[in-house]
DNA sequence: GTCTATAACTCGATAGAC
DNA sequence: GTCTATCGAGTTATAGAC
């Protein structure tokens, strides 16, 4: 069956390739136009200006990337199943739209009040999502279910080995002479290896390792 | 004593900061000028253009990046050893210099072809480096010195788990409310961690640790 | 070398015909 | 709603005085 996109349809997702590929700064208008299939005047007329189309889609983004995220941090699994949603959660996500977190991340270095603003606006919030998991694993390390690991250390480990790969994958398709499908392959075939380490990481007592060394 | 700069080279840590901080299409001439505490006439006079100012930083920064991967990545040590030199490495540049990734990453998004000539040009190939520790790996799994672990996945962990806690500072800085200094204090404090978790998952047969789950 | 003034150009935005 | 033409602000780059 044929999608029929409507124009305002077409403008959006012309703005969401150009500006997710390119950043706020570098996107022309006139390449959403012709990404579109049509002239400037008309993207104008049904948007008004290039800074309130862009509102429109980082806020579509911003969404997407911190619902899911609070989704999981927020149900009531342990741990070690969170850890285990969020990457493969992160992988599916990132697979279907791999510029999202540069250019999140672009866009909230460009503007931090702009972040600020919209974490407080969305019901989603990530600060608490995160303020919930901390609490929570603070409680698991003191009933010997985790390691002792600071919260933020694990966070930060897991979106490292999630995110990044995305984030680089042009640099490291260069570097490698590897087309996007294989380096995809590639990805896929990591997350066992990403969850088990991370979920080591979470058990293993390192000064016992470090003995036998 | 008192660093005298000259002209030259005020511009030029002017344009290093604006560059890195902006990118290419947010920077204005403007900003290095007020920047370098001059007028815009000036900055064109030495340097003639954005574009060929933008060549010299970019070129600059590229090296710096690539250089230091690639003398530990050929150097005489074994992987593990390697490893750790590589964390230790990434997070005492990173720390100097924390825009530099970002920089670099959104450099090439923007001119794949840009980073191509670079590699090309310089005596410092991130493609050979990477292609001889790969190599290295192998023959360590074969004699059985590691786990059998792939050398693209190795090193996407490491890079993964250095690098972009320093890309999604920003991000993090504002969700949990933190201050670059005491975000960093948490990153230094991270290293014998990340460390541990890749050497251990250099030497840890998972399929015995899921069994004992 | 360094400045002021201004040319040349890019690009977002609007007017107005259809 | 959609188009062509054009305005006008913002930027890069140059001319010319000192």
């Amino acid at each position: 069956m044929l999608e029929q996109e409507n124009t305002e349809e077409k403008i959006l997702n012309a703005a969401r390739k150009v500006f997710t590929s390119k950043g706020y700064a570098a996107a022309r208008m006139d390449d959403i136009a012709k990404e579109a299939g049509m002239n400037r005047a008309l993207i104008h007329y049904y948007f008004r200006s290039k800074d309130k189309m862009f509102q429109i889609i980082f806020e579509e983004k911003f969404r997407i990337f911190f619902l899911s995220i609070s989704s999981v941090l927020t149900s009531d699994n342990d741990v070690k199943e969170k850890v285990v949603n969020l990457i493969r959660m992160y992988f599916e996500q990132l697979i279907e739209n791999p510029d999202l977190p540069l250019f999140i991340i672009n866009a909230v270095n460009a503007s931090p009040e702009n972040f600020i603003k919209l974490t407080n606006k969305l019901n989603v919030s990530p600060k608490e999502a995160f303020k919930s998991f901390h609490i929570q694993v603070q409680k698991e390390v003191e009933e010997g279910k985790i390691r002792n690991i600071k919260p933020y250390v694990l966070i930060l480990n897991i979106l490292s080995l999630s995110i990044f790969p995305f984030i680089a994958r042009k640099m490291f398709m260069n570097i490698n002479n590897i087309s996007e499908t294989e380096y995809f392959e590639i990805l896929e075939n990591r997350i066992e290896d990403v969850i088990n380490m991370v979920l080591n990481d979470l058990i293993i007592d390192n000064n016992k390792l470090k003995d036998s060394k």
